[in-house]
DNA sequence: AAGTAATCGAGACGGTACGTCATGTCTTAGC
DNA sequence: GCTAAGACATGACGTACCGTCTCGATTACTT
């Protein structure tokens, strides 16, 4: 198997091509960090024309969401079960996605450029924060409707208390404690029994 | 008074340029983001040399914590009074500046830049996060002393669960609640009496 | 005939911008010297990037050797016709050139640039100064063979002591006497009849 | 002896101090070439200031200049004698002056700078080459005058025609033929007997 | 002996050009 | 109509020198 440089699709969306590109961005990420992400960087690691991903991509903050996207999607899925052990457990598959998972360098990463481009902040909103937000939610409304739980606050403010000591954590690169999350979900989530 | 551009010092180093540089970062990261901060645009905005800045800085990192560092020590002083009730109100005051003041803005830039480059994230962390976190926990630890407070975590993770959420909410671009603040407080400091 | 800046030809190589550059660099070193020959300065006077420069030319040098070449070609023809006459009129034809024409101060810059850099020195020699002695030589030989001159010297000893005083003329500003071109080609060419 | 940088002479220029000037111009044009010869590089190598150098000389050409006319007066002095002989053997050493000598390449590199800055062209002129002109004329004429010689030119289009060919060669790098110089001095300055 | 003046080293300053890199737009030619 | 390839104008990067300047010290002439 020498080379099989890719087979050309012809007149369609080349599907290798986007992965190719999906799959570099991932690994510059991780490997060289966001400063060495350039369009030219990924155009040459995913053997791609930089035309090809100025055509689908309007800048390198989409192509990272995507992938976030995908990841997210396999690797941190809010659970159905509304139970506040799953709840919990939530919560440290959360802090372990942000801190270890190479998917959470790149939601830290366009968490921060969002603070240099509003651009990016209104994307990663849009397709990231607020859809998963929705789905968090709704799984504290059930909770609450079971009577898993009895917060002390709104379900949005909530949100923001449990994730933000986290991604916080994160951001400063301090280790996140297994002792602040219990002690978050004790004091405000109040689980009963 | 006629011309006088700026008087020349010489041998030593120009104070005036200093301090042109300095509001100059400062008022083109508020007025035009953090893009637009080059150190070519602060030169020609601060009628400066690019050499001068690179004479005395090793980044424009660098510029903005000296602007952070000295905005801070004027308006986001740490309070001597180890009341809660100043505590409380030292909370809000960084909720304000977080949210609303320009140096907020260069403190949450200089937090996003860090997760694109690790030497940003270091400096950040000496020459800033770590002195104001340790006037935090003494302050705390005053508090405790003086019976005014019974936080449920150790001091470090404490001031984590406290300002996470803040830094979040300004990161995210959502109001930061007065509610949310004081839940934080009541469930997690305990206030005595 | 509205704007039309240039038509951008894409993928190949831009000849107006190659002929602009070259333009420029001569306009340049013939209006202001060959010290305001900067990169700079020519990507600017040929309205084109300093990386399309640097793309297409290793340094200024090869630009003005470009423009050498091309304008020898046109303007300073080795003669075909072998006759001592017309040997004498290379010799004349040559101190105007080096005198009077814009190419000729292109050539007595590079040189010059030569005596400062060996890279010059070495790119003048393989691509200026060997192609025209071997031509030269040729033309001698031819002339000798025909019987049209006995010189007293080897051919390219006598190229130099034809040559030289012409340009060292030139580069010392003094005029190029006729009477000093008669007596040289009658002392050492030594015409036949 | 300890450090003794160098005694400072107070209200005086320090001699000291043109002489390091003179020397490190000279070391740094022979070993570095022209283009390494800064002000910055000859004040460094020279442990002068700045200052010093421009306060004494208005441009390095001056004092390459200062440099050459030291040197040619040790080491290339015009003969006082003015037989055939001592002329040629002048010649001969003009030749290895040029080629070998340090000094000689100082020539060359203010020929060749004259050629891009018309004030240099000017300076080497007026303090160099007349100077030496006047004597060299005045050497032929007393030859002329005893009957040594009888030349087919007036004396200054002779002097360019020997003299040429040798500066043309050391420019271009050819080696200076022994036989070049003798045929020139043969078939134009035509020595009696 | 005290004051004046010029020199020296050091080095900061506003500039200009260097050669490199990434941007986003474009055209070509092949499938 | 997609693709790889890559030229192009733009503009920032960080470095090196330019020539001017100001400083504080040193030393020699004046009075």
């Amino acid at each position: 198997m020498p080379a099989s440089p890719r087979v050309r699709s012809g007149n369609r969306r080349d599907e290798a091509a986007r992965l190719a590109v999906l799959h570099a961005a991932d690994d510059l990420l991780v490997s060289h960090g966001f400063a060495a992400l350039t369009i030219e960087a990924i155009a040459r690691e995913a053997g791609v024309a930089k035309q090809t991903i100025y055509r689908w991509w309007p800048s390198k903050v989409e192509i990272l969401l995507d992938t976030l996207i995908g990841d997210t999607v396999k690797r941190l899925r809010v659970p159905e079960d509304s139970s506040a052990d799953s709840l919990r457990g939530y919560l440290v598959t959360f802090a372990r996605f942000v801190t270890e998972d190479p998917a959470g360098k790149v939601f830290l990463a366009l968490l921060a450029q969002g603070q240099h481009d509003p651009a990016t902040a209104e994307s990663l909103r849009k397709r990231y924060l607020v859809p998963r937000r929705i789905l968090e939610r709704e799984l504290l409304a059930r909770a609450v409707a079971a009577g898993e739980i009895a917060p002390v606050l709104g379900l949005d403010a909530l949100l923001d208390a449990l994730f933000g000591p986290i991604v916080y954590c994160a951001l400063t690169g301090s280790v996140v404690n297994a002792e602040l999350i219990d002690a978050l979900f004790m004091s405000l989530v109040r689980p009963c029994g």
